[in-house]
DNA sequence: GTCTATATACAGATAGAC
DNA sequence: GTCTATCTGTATATAGAC
């Protein structure tokens, strides 16, 4: 990948976690790289294709990270809370998650655009689901129920504590981890 | 309040919930009441007073239909059950939360309009934390705790589910709930 | 209270020179 | 690959007639 193309990642991938991709402009993203609009559309004609690059490397980046955690980390819990981390760190730097972000926009995605959101989830869950089974986790509730309790609440809490800048809502979760699972 | 008014308010309570306030322009506003986007500024003088409006009406409602629940439902489940229904006819019906919705889009709010969406928000959990300590909740989590891992996991669902028109995440909730707490 | 008309700014997108 | 220039559409917002 060329190394503009790149710069031009990282940022739309930044302005979109705060704003969403209705507040970036081709014109914002060009002058916050210092080129011209259509040298944008150069490298993603549509607004979607830019859409569409950004989902499929937040992805690969999501999972590259949820992979880390698996190699570096030892027990349930210290994986999931290797997991909270990330969304904390996001709200730290008043950022949301990409994909939901982009989730809330739905309506204004093109069907291949959904399908890829939907995809990142689906895959989110099924690590959260892999990383729960290897535990004890509460009898009366299935990995698959507890991952997806945490995906949910996880975006949730990050959407929320981003209206005060305050992190309640993500250590609520953290608790409720502790509660839902042992070891 | 004017009939034009009100109903200027319920279709634009409408299009915030699908699709966002970034979306929903003076004009598309205008057209689909019937009237000129000037006459939508004689009401609403800057986008900004609109959202106020939205925020204020949808506020009040919502608070109405807790109180609604209070008065109907017995006992703690039946309560929450009724809570998580409001999200399901939401999902049903393709909408978000309006606030949840606006949430994602706090960046480009002023900050009048962030601090509502935060009363929103705080009056909602307080009311899951009155209806939570009523019963026998987990005896690891205070109520308060309780409370705000039900309200972001609640308004994290919406916002997977709504990617796919499923409500698998509002079922992984309602069955959290049953696990949480008692009577 | 609603309209026509308009100001001004910005959006996404394209043609063609260099 | 990046630019200038431009098209076309739409955004928020306002002035002033009716």
């Amino acid at each position: 990948m060329s190394e503009k193309r790149e710069q031009l990642e990282n940022i739309a991938t930044d302005a979109v976690q705060r704003g969403g991709l209705h507040n970036l402009s081709f014109r914002t993203l060009a002058d916050r790289v210092g080129v011209k609009s259509s040298s944008v559309h150069y490298y993603f004609p549509e607004k979607s294709h830019l859409a569409a690059a950004l989902i499929a490397r937040y992805s690969a980046d999501f999972a590259a990270a949820l992979q880390a955690i698996n190699a570096d980390k030892k027990g349930v819990i210290k994986k999931l809370d290797a997991f909270v981390k990330i969304f904390e760190d996001a709200v730290s730097n008043e950022k949301f998650c990409l994909c939901g972000m982009m989730a809330a926009e739905v309506e204004s995605l093109d069907e291949a655009n959904r399908t890829a959101l939907g995809t990142y989830f689906q895959h989110t869950e099924d690590w959260l689901t892999d990383v729960i089974s290897e535990g004890q986790p509460n009898g009366d509730l299935k990995p698959r129920a507890i991952a997806r309790t945490l995906l949910s609440g996880m975006e949730g809490a990050i959407l929320l504590d981003r209206v005060n800048g305050q992190r309640h809502y993500l250590k609520a979760q953290r608790d409720l981890i502790r509660v839902l699972i042992s070891n």
